[in-house]
DNA sequence: CGATTGCCGACTGTCGACAGTTTTACCAAG
DNA sequence: CTTGGTAAAACTGTCGACAGTCGGCAATCG
């Protein structure tokens, strides 16, 4: 249960609750204010949040919808926990969207695009010389968000931002190493390049090599908190 | 491994309200009884269920999560409108999931999914040929999320279950015609066909052969129902 | 001493109500 | 006939309250 004094966010004050209480839950959820496993009293939240409980039980189902909370019958709401096998998953499927995004995105690489993209691996860069570690993971998450976006698959890209949510999860709970500045920038320059050169199966595998390093630093975390493969912190 | 089946039937389970109401209005999309870009009536729909409010806003936005609904502020719940770029983009995405699918599952090929699969098929060739288009569209689904689950990724199929709402959306409002039940056996053998094979490259080119097949029978039916690409029957 | 049963507190699921906003209906002016 | 404005109606967002249910604890029984 979070300290009650613990309030990290000022007070609700404008329309729009449920959107409001979602992110406020999931910043909370990312930042570790809420254990994996942990149990949300909505009566606890909607007295801390000073809302009634309407808007933080549709909060509680968005995000579950986003993966962040799972939600038990009579039992009420839970942050998601995640073990190894899901972690993959994730990973997994990332791999998957990407895949098709950056393919459709090479058969129609725009100099719209090209500049956008480009622009954002400097900001990217900028973000990741400096100490703020949630920015970088931000602007990177950014980049390939606008990948996707210049894919023009609109749902494609939904299905991304869905899973970005719980991305974010596993970036932020387990990752305790950082990229070297430099890693990050190659690593981006690589995609451009790829795509710069319009063959599909180096924007494959340029994809697959920038999503295997990123998922190799988030699996190396959890070898570090955990040793069983069923780590799974849910209550039955 | 867990089975496949969606939602294992209750037994004496008479609460849930939201999900109840969530599967009527389901139904009551698909099957026309609203119509596409219509608004919904939280009031009017408490009313005819019975039900408070509550309940139907908590499942009007699990449905807005699954793509069935569109919430404006302010403004209500709209049923989804799609057009046929949106339409273009559900299938292509469609295709992303299975091939990454199809591909995981060739690498992982057990006799228990052969089996199940094939029954699968037998099934669905025994609904084909009978008059239930429902049912018949059901059994295609369940086969396709047969193959997602035993390709080993629960993400993967979690991510082909909320795009299958807006598939069956698209295929039930859309689709004119009926593919003759043969077409359907043979089309799916030859994905059994492709996996037995156990190469990736073929698994890749029959899923692309059958999704593509299915596409256009729903793009044709589009061509029948509007001329312009944005035909789209959202209000502002 | 261990297992079972009944009770208690806490919580979720649901409801009806109120306030602010949007939509619509209506009327008057051009 | 159209257009602009105003007021009523309808609706959504939110709230507090009530009842049924679940888990835990203690008293009871074997």
């Amino acid at each position: 249960m979070a300290s009650p004094t613990a309030a990290p966010r000022a007070f609700i004050q404008q329309q729009n609750l449920v959107e409001q209480v979602a992110d406020y839950l999931t910043q909370a959820i990312i930042q570790q204010h809420f254990l994996p496993g942990e149990r949300l009293s909505e009566v606890q939240l909607s007295r801390d949040l000073g809302v009634s409980r309407a808007p933080v039980r549709e909060a509680a189902r968005l995000l579950e919808s986003r993966g962040l909370l799972i939600s038990k019958p009579r039992r009420g709401f839970f942050v998601r926990a995640l073990n190894a096998v899901e972690l993959e998953d994730v990973f997994d499927l990332r791999l998957c969207l990407e895949r098709h995004g950056i393919e459709r995105l090479a058969e129609r690489y725009t100099a719209d695009a090209q500049r956008a993209l480009k622009q954002q691996v400097e900001v990217l860069c900028e973000a990741a010389a400096g100490n703020d570690g949630t920015r970088r993971i931000e602007e990177d998450l950014q980049f390939h968000r606008l990948m996707l976006h210049y894919a023009g698959n609109e749902r494609l890209l939904r299905a991304f931002d869905d899973l970005s949510h719980e991305l974010r999860l596993c970036i932020t709970l387990i990752t305790k190493t950082h990229e070297a500045p430099d890693t990050i920038a190659t690593s981006h320059f690589k995609l451009l390049d790829a795509l710069d050169s319009g063959n599909p199966a180096a924007c494959r595998e340029a994809i697959d090599y920038h999503i295997g390093v990123a998922r190799d630093f988030v699996v190396k975390g959890v070898g570090e908190t955990g040793d069983s493969d069923d780590e799974d912190v849910l209550p039955r």
